[in-house]
RNA sequence: GCGCCCAUAGCUCAGCCGGAUAGAGCAACGGAUUUCUAAUCCGUCGGUCGCAGGUUCGAGUCCUGCUGGGCGCGCCA
């Protein structure tokens, strides 16, 4: 389906080229409801191009331009703006088209791309803790949004399952693990063996002497320190998976840095043949010098004692993410800190000649109340699961006191549905760079833009459904009078002109904006227009809109990776 | 020292390619409930868009410099 702002662009397009002017400006949604619902500033750069006088040239496009079927005669306001409103009727045939269109209006894309997305990817041996929500919960939302505009999307957990600390992780497994422990709480059980070794290791050059061992071990396929890699990896495989089913995450693959392992030589032999890599203090190393801010940053590849190091695993993950997997684009999602990194990594593929659309999808971090990373009370950070069952719990209270005739078992799945929801959505409704600051109260409260919000619009309808008790069958023609309706169907139409919008800039805020404005539209519209009791025409259509917000509900905050409950 | 990111209402935040009188929510205040979930809606109050220049018909948005905060910068990942 095409939206109106296609519709109306091509119309200026068609207009320009008959006035004999070449193609400027674009059709955008009206910055201000009073200047109607589109606009197009063609007129403004046109006449800056050509010394010409604006309003003029706006009255010319004007006198060429054929929009009669969607809108109202356009007029020109202020310094040469051409405004468009488009007419109740035209809303109405669009909404009733709307309705039998399962995408709900959104295109295809004409580019369809092979997507790696990298998101995620937590340590093993470490908990997963608030640090993962953001790079978790955007890197779902956005693969869940490529794919519904027909994209081939590749999901891939990039596991942090290699490195130096396996070194003390191992060496704390042989001396001071707790069987009953590991037993019980197995995550927190390395994180004690690792901590203290750490700081026994500190203390005392013998033990990193020893852990630098086990680690050379590992490295080398010593049958014991790979047993325990083993297990380590499987019980924190299980422990993510826990989390992953809660939040509703799916992956296609999970290629953690261990996969890469016998390719890293290679990866260091190419380079150093093809002299993008060279020998600098022990290590080898590609320098930028030809990039100004890189010229004093090289990119170390391989350390002096021969080991590689997490350049050269990434460096490998290109290779296998656009050869093996095929891939035409890869997106990573991480913190803003590891910019430099991937600026790095994706210059020396554009330098092995990678072609591929390369996007490292930075976001900020999530503060606590005191506007400091989000800690414990003891300094640590918050982890994954206790953080995610007090939001089930946060809501189920509210769940309980609102309505407590609910039987226990479902008050528990619509615990879950808000109190996530209200977790993901409080992340993704803000843009993803600004640091954001977590607040329980904010993010579950039913006023404002929040996930209880934009689900109790959902469920107030499906409420007019169950009372209306037969079957819903669509009109054909939808008959719009009040305002409300009006402005409740022209947001429903703009949903198709923003879901494309939100991959311009990797922004589900779009999406999340859209929607809060679409339940806005519809709580007014909720008020002022009774469904059920209204006479005919207006109930059959009225009933439609109220069903179109519902699908468009259901399927916005499903792009955003959270799932609407029928009561709460 | 160099680089990246951020700075918008009392608070939390929108504002993508430069567009019209900078918008929401919360808080505060005032209204609306014989009703399909008031879990809501309507209204009022609230601004030197960090500071100073520049580019132009037009700057929160682009450029330069500064201030403040965060992060990063060869053998951790």
């Amino acid at each position: 389906m095409e939206t109106f702002q296609s519709i109306l662009g091509e119309s200026l397009s068609r207009a320009l080229a008959t006035a004999g002017v070449p193609a400027a400006g674009e059709v955008v949604p009206a910055t201000d409801a009073r200047f109607g619902d589109y606009q197009t500033n063609a007129a403004l750069i046109l006449a800056k191009q050509r010394g010409e006088n604006p309003r003029a040239l706006a009255q010319e496009i004007i006198d060429h331009l054929d929009v009669a079927e969607y809108a109202e005669q356009p007029t020109i306001a202020g310094a040469g703006f051409i405004n468009f409103k488009l007419t109740a009727v035209a809303i109405a045939r669009y909404a009733a088209r709307l309705l039998q269109d399962d995408r709900l209006g959104v295109a295809l894309t004409n580019n369809p791309r092979r997507i790696v997305i990298d998101f995620g990817s937590p340590n093993v041996a470490k908990p997963m803790h608030v640090g993962h929500i953001r790079s978790t919960v955007l890197g779902d939302a956005l693969a869940r949004i490529a794919t519904f505009l027909g994209h081939e999307v590749i999901r891939d957990n990039h596991i942090g399952d290699w490195g130096t600390q396996f070194g003390m992780v191992i060496y704390g497994w042989k001396n001071l693990l707790d069987r009953d422990a590991l037993e019980r709480e197995p995550i927190a059980e390395l994180v004690r063996i690792y901590k203290t070794t750490n700081e026994l290791g500190t203390a005392d050059p013998a033990v990193r002497e020893a852990c630098r061992q086990e680690l050379v071990r590992l490295q080398t396929g010593d049958p014991e320190n790979l047993r325990i890699w083993n297990e380590c990896v499987a019980l924190s495989m299980k422990e993510f998976e826990a989390a992953y089913q809660v939040l509703g995450i799916h992956y296609d693959i999970q290629r953690g840095e261990s996969f890469y392992n016998d390719r890293l030589p290679d990866v260091v032999r190419r380079l150093l043949d093809s002299g993008l890599a060279e020998r600098s203090e022990g290590a080898i190393c590609v320098f930028f010098r030809d990039i100004p801010d890189l010229a004093e940053r090289p990119c170390l590849i391989q350390k002096s004692d021969g080991g590689f190091n997490y350049a050269t695993t990434d460096i490998a993950t290109v290779d296998y993410r656009i050869k093996d997997l095929g891939a035409d684009t890869v997106w990573i999602v991480t913190g803003a800190p590891q910019l430099l990194h991937f600026r790095q990594i994706f210059e020396i593929a554009r330098r092995e000649g990678y072609t591929a659309d390369f996007r490292h999808i930075t976001h900020g971090s999530i503060l606590g109340e005191d506007r400091k990373l989000m800690k414990t009370r003891s300094g640590d950070n918050v982890p994954l699961g206790d953080l995610l069952r007090e939001a089930v719990a946060r809501a189920e209270k509210i769940v309980d006191e609102k309505n407590p005739e609910l039987p226990p078992e479902e008050k528990n799945a619509i615990a879950l549905t808000i109190g996530i929801g209200a977790v993901k959505y409080a992340d993704l409704s803000q843009y993803r760079m600004t640091d954001y600051i977590f607040s329980w109260d904010r993010m579950l409260s039913f006023q404002g833009n929040t996930a209880p919000y934009l689900q109790n619009a959902y469920v107030r309808i499906r409420s007019i459904f169950r009372k209306l008790g037969a079957e819903f069958t669509a009109p054909n023609e939808l008959v719009l009078t009040e305002p409300a309706e009006l402005n409740l169907a022209k947001r429903l139409a703009q949903f198709a002109e923003t879901v494309p919008q939100v991959l311009n800039d990797f922004r589900p805020n779009l999406l999340a904006n859209y929607l809060f404005e679409l339940a806005n539209a519809f709580h007014a519209f909720y008020e002022a227009c009774p469904v059920l009791k209204a006479d005919e025409p207006a109930r059959g259509t009225r009933l439609a809109l109220s069903e179109l917000t519902a699908r468009v509900l259901q399927r916005g905050l499903g792009l955003l990776g959270i799932r609407v409950p029928e009561k709460m």
